[in-house]
DNA sequence: TTGCTCCTCACGTCACGTGAGGTGGC
DNA sequence: TTGCTCCTCACGTCACGTGAGGTGGC
């Protein structure tokens, strides 16, 4: 019984020290002496060896600090908080819980975006993009040809992505038409192709009666931009060049097309 | 037509700016910098100008940093991680996606954390202690004896968190006896009495009768703590003397208790 | 006596941000 | 020409952590 009284008596008159005041509340040391530094709690009286000595008031007032700052709200406004009337409290917790809810709503997203990390082009390109590329796979469109869309949708959507999402509807609505989904399918295979193959003239001919009709029948004036859906399959890059794309481009320029 | 066309091979021979570049992905170009300082994103070629000019590659390699960047994955691990081949990455997503779920649920805690800021004392004690407080106040007992107790407690849990356990069930054990409940109120009412009340010999040979009678009806031998229930509640500390309860503690100690 | 805790500096870390001082592009 | 973008340093920031070099408590 005695013991009992002299420790609980001890307890109260020389307090807790800093590692029982930092295990407590869940936070270490460095991070109490932080706190310190920052003003954010108390220094609170020394003992005979220099060490701090807490009392309950402190505990508190840590537990607070630290559950603010796990919230993710900055040191110097937990100081500001801490002074503040209850009414201006009650109103700031309620924006650290609008926050705390985006930073689920985030994290969540986050989540998702982490799983197809391993996945296909989605995280890339925007939705409509990525639907369209699936498209073209169901079409049969090769892989290489494929990688060669999305490169010139990531350029394109980072340079100008308002323009994209006009030209991905188009480019749909061009799928739609059989005779531009064989166009396609025929660009693709004439990559391998030589430059002096024999269906190469023929295919540039037939491209560019696909081109006027299909011009013709639309009414939106937005020229450009139907070009463009055969233009862009055959403007090769560096690392993916085909002599046979090469000459159909020069083929195409030959021609009077105004 | 042309004026498209030359806009697509530019871009494709040109490449993006930085700037391009850091808005497609979502981050500060201050960012895609430090990426290639901390060798996650390749250094780009230069144009004339000094400009680094980039491919699609480099924005696909840039919202992967990015994605992983979000999801708290340490840059040196990231870098890691994007020389890694398929079965290591998987097995590191994996990893990385539990470590979110972690976050997720810690964020959750958090939020109801931060709602209790405001609230009573729950954030401050164990929910036993908590529950022992709202059955004081539903006994009546004082708001200063409440956060007397709460502030003993609160030294208690950081002292010796496992004895609070044993402890707490014994004073609600206690609390169970009328008798108890009925000197705690008196105890409590003493707090403001003068210190030559002619009330106090007599609730204080009435403490030592209870306390007789209960050591006696318990046989689990944890003596000093039954002890302890009472004379908690009158070693008051420093901001909250009462000469009333200093009178009590003398009539005790002046007993032969052994 | 030994290991654990406490003390105070000073500097390090992580992921960028800020700002100076200057050039290039439309 | 003007404002916007880009360039390279160098230093700053935020919330602590690390580590040195030393003393105190059980």
């Amino acid at each position: 019984m005695d013991l009992v009284r002299r420790r609980l008596v001890d307890m109260r008159q020389r307090g807790l020290t800093i590692g029982q005041l930092a295990t407590y509340a869940g936070v270490t040391v460095k991070a109490v002496r932080h706190y310190h530094r920052r003003r954010l709690l108390q220094e609170p009286p020394r003992d005979g060896s220099g060490y701090r000595r807490y009392t309950a008031a402190h505990a508190i007032q840590l537990v607070k600090v630290k559950t603010l700052a796990q919230a993710g709200v900055p040191l110097a406004r937990i100081r500001q908080l801490l002074a503040a009337g209850p009414d201006e409290f009650a109103a700031a917790i309620a924006g650290i819980d609008r926050s705390l809810q985006a930073r689920l709503e985030e994290l969540r997203r986050t989540r998702e975006r982490i799983a197809q990390l391993s996945g296909g082009d989605r995280l890339f390109v925007s939705p409509a993009v990525a639907d369209y590329l699936d498209r073209l796979r169901e079409l049969g469109v090769s892989d290489r040809a494929i990688q060669m869309e999305r490169d010139v949708w990531i350029l394109m959507q980072a340079v100008s992505p308002k323009r994209v999402a006009a030209w991905i509807v188009d480019k749909l609505d061009a799928l739609r038409d059989p005779e531009f989904r064989a166009l396609y399918l025929e660009h693709d295979a004439a990559f391998a192709w030589s430059a002096d193959d024999p269906r190469l003239d023929a295919l540039a001919a037939r491209t560019e009666r696909w081109i006027a009709t299909w011009q013709f029948s639309r009414q939106h004036g937005a020229g450009p931009v139907q070009d463009s859906t055969i233009l862009q399959l055959v403007s090769s890059s560096d690392e993916t060049f085909s002599p046979a794309w090469a000459r159909l481009a020069e083929i195409a320029s030959q021609r009077p097309s105004e």
